[in-house]
DNA sequence: CGTACTTTTGAATCGCATCAAATCTGGTGG
DNA sequence: CCACCAGATTTGATGCGATTCAAAAGTACG
């Protein structure tokens, strides 16, 4: 069993697969494993920060993913070899699974495949809606769409300050800062304990 | 069998599968889906465009997934009806496939289940890839991530003209042009036959 | 040969990144 | 309990780069 906040896991995994799980502490620098190792473990991070990178053409480095919380390339599941280096940015705790179990498991619990497919299509569509939303020019249209896409009613907890939403937001926390200011100045939003919330637009003419 | 540009399709599908597919073709302006249909058949777009929106809490219509090759809505697969409109934004060509039989194939067929879940995985490889590039401030750093993570060699072809790999940048086509000759004028990129091409960084010391 | 679309160029404006720094916060050890 | 430190939050000033609006030139297609 894992913290609640790992609910998810639980619910998704087999029974059979939670004891060979691990969850392990890990210090920001850490490297969870380099380009050309052979993946052995699925990494779910639980809290912190992790990168997956590789060295560009043009010299720096090139990130290819960011996670705050979820899986971290499940898409190496098949793969021999990794194609990049897991470094650890922040204090991390991390779940590790087992990769071998998981691709038993895949194979013989039918319940548990359909599952997995269901996860990933729930990651599919939230990485689809973040595209949409990092595509949009003004920072403030991204608030609105991240408001109106993962927010319930209009209300939308940040749970990890307002440096974490802005990076997520692909702006800085400066430009977030003065975005939320202007839109509760003009009532469009308001800033509740600890998260943000929509106002509804005052049409000038909103039938009953 | 597909036509040569959806080979794809036919190695993920089990052979049984295929004579149930049809494509059809649609005109700009059509509409595939509404919110509150039950999801009947899958989309694959072959040629075109679809775009998934919703009309948002401010008025203005939230873009929920922009479509101009492969699935529209995989992730809907097991909803039992969409919160979206699909709609065909740019004259289509669109494979699709009956949703009963691909779950029934899902949980009968485990190769098929498998290459499915590997499907999955490349999307979601994929869409990550295109989030980090999102959020590269700068339409040149996000053109250097393209070529680096989805060329061969630094060498990336152009299918669809300018005006669209500007889109799935998120920068005007107008801003690309200008970046894209600026970094030929410095020698750092190429325009090729139908494609661009990273030209070598000249390091000051660039051993042999 | 005209029409629709893409490509290309220009000019003006605006929003965000950047750099700097003050304030506030929680946590640590003396 | 207080002094101190690391990090987050907040505010300010400046410049760059992208958007926006406009329009010319090129190109595919019926």
């Amino acid at each position: 069993m894992f913290a609640h906040a790992l609910r998810e896991l639980d619910d998704l995994l087999p029974k059979g697969l939670v004891p060979s799980c691990a969850e392990v502490g890990y210090a920001k620098g850490a490297r969870l494993f380099r380009a050309g190792d052979k993946p052995r473990t699925m990494f779910f991070v639980a809290s912190g920060e992790v990168v997956l990178e590789r060295p560009g053409l043009q010299g720096a480095a090139v990130i290819l993913q960011r996670t705050r919380r979820g899986f971290v390339g499940e898409a190496s599941l098949k793969s021999p070899r990794y194609h990049c280096d897991g470094q650890v940015v922040a204090k991390s705790k991390i779940i590790q699974i087992p990769i071998a179990e998981i691709l038993q498991s895949l194979d013989t619990d039918s319940a548990f495949s359909s599952r997995w497919i269901s996860m990933l299509n729930k990651e599919v569509k939230r990485l689809r809606l973040q595209c949409e939303r990092l595509s949009l020019p003004r920072v403030q249209d991204r608030l609105f769409h991240l408001l109106e896409t993962e927010g319930t009613d209009g209300l939308f907890p940040i749970e990890t300050g307002i440096k974490s939403l802005a990076a997520e937001l692909g702006v800085t926390h400066e430009a977030l800062y003065r975005c939320i200011y202007a839109l509760e100045k003009q009532g469009r939003m308001e800033r509740t304990q600890g998260g943000l919330k929509l106002c509804p637009p005052a049409g000038p003419h909103t039938p009953i």
